[in-house]
DNA sequence: TTCACTAAAAGTGTATACAGTTTAAAATTT
DNA sequence: AAATTTTAAACTGTATACACTTTTAGTGAA
């Protein structure tokens, strides 16, 4: 009786389209904080009505990647530092308890993938490539939550995570990607030896740590639309 | 060189009117799942165009409270088993650690706070009044996270909650409530007295009693729009 | 009656039009 | 020259128009 359940994964219609590309482009940075959108020249850009243009700044506007402002407008978000800190202090709760559930269902293949990915995150590291190093960092959380077979908890975690990775992008060094790596993969040897308590643990404080390294006073210059998206 | 932070209270323009009244109609369940949500009637019944209708459709497709088919329409969601149970996972592994947070920092205004609302849900309880009743104790777990001053965690928690308040209310008996109730009653007595393992345990224990109290197969019959608004 | 096919009606998806607001520039005053 | 007012351009918010798809109703054949 129930529906046949179908995939939840987003069809490739043209608002989709333009929502990625905007994604894209604020995550990887090319626009900054504070840039306005302008919906008429996001349409030329894309070759379509201010119609689907709004449909995604809308969309955008919820996963707060973007401010929409009455009657002014669209503007790339600047998440302040307060709404970083409450994103991770709910990242913490979670992901505490989702590695203690990890453990108690843990395989050989599902500790595999983890590790695939990690040796993903070390390559993007050590090419010091800024935007792939952050997705895929913040990928491996989302990882584990899809490897748990939960697809609540994936798609939240991946919201939290791009919620922030503005910031996270803005503010990781290079050494504390280095460093977070290594945690992700101390992680994954505790869940391996299925010992719960050491990979909650060090889950916390990779979170804590995460965080900690965050240089929460830095500036970025202004920005062009077409610039960016070309 | 903050912006002045302004609050998050969703200003009342039309979409949202809509949107809200909605919700409203399917969390009261006056729309039953699988209802077809017409935009021309939408838009005759609201008085506006359907530009607006659909705005307010797309939004609640985001909130998972209905279903957006691609040249077919909208159509209230039934939240499958599955995903409830997947939700209630996410609250269990996410509130047991807000428990844990909440204990660290509780103040006798917290506790009042609490204590007051539980009397609330205690009345709505003796009324008998199914959706104001499931509201209030989905509420109390947003409002321990109020408390606790994180918005993002405040946020996330209404969302969850209300993403199956259309299973909780479905599948929610009467006496089940009543049993709801007492046990927030007792979570928030070890609260005060700060004993955090209890409160924890306590907390998950409730989270678990609400699913499992759920009889996840009954039937609806169908409906028709205009009744269910007027 | 039941099924298949056809045609009209209804409905969704996108573009465009237009009113009202905001922003930027020009003109005027102090 | 600086500040203020006026004016025009640009932009957002909503409604409407139109193409295309789905649904429904109707017709005819088995």
């Amino acid at each position: 009786m129930q529906p046949p359940e179908i995939t939840p994964i987003p069809s490739p219609n043209p608002t989709n389209m333009i929502v990625e590309a905007l994604t894209k482009a604020i995550v990887e940075h090319r626009l900054h904080p504070g840039t306005k959108l302008a919906e008429q020249k996001l349409a030329d850009h894309f070759g379509v009505s201010r119609t689907l243009v709004r449909q995604a700044l809308f969309q955008l506007s919820q996963n707060r990647l973007i401010r929409l402002e009455p009657a002014r407008g669209a503007f790339v978000a600047a998440p302040s530092v307060l709404e970083a800190r409450q994103v991770f202090a709910v990242r913490r709760m979670l992901e505490a308890e989702m590695t203690r559930a990890f453990v108690r269902e843990v395989t050989p293949a599902k500790i595999k993938a983890l590790k695939e990915h990690v040796a993903k995150e070390k390559n993007a590291v050590a090419r010091n490539d800024a935007a792939s190093r952050t997705e895929l960092l913040g990928d491996f959380h989302v990882r584990m939550a899809e490897l748990m077979g939960n697809e609540v908890l994936a798609q939240l975690l991946s919201e939290l995570i791009s919620r922030c990775a503005l910031i996270t992008l803005m503010y990781q060094t290079a050494s504390a990607a280095e460093h977070s790596n290594d945690e992700h993969a101390h992680i994954v040897k505790a869940l391996a030896a299925k010992d719960e308590e050491r990979a909650v643990r060090l889950m916390s404080e990779h979170l804590l740590s995460v965080e900690r390294n965050l240089a929460f006073d830095r500036k970025v210059p202004s920005n062009d639309i077409s610039m960016a998206l070309s």
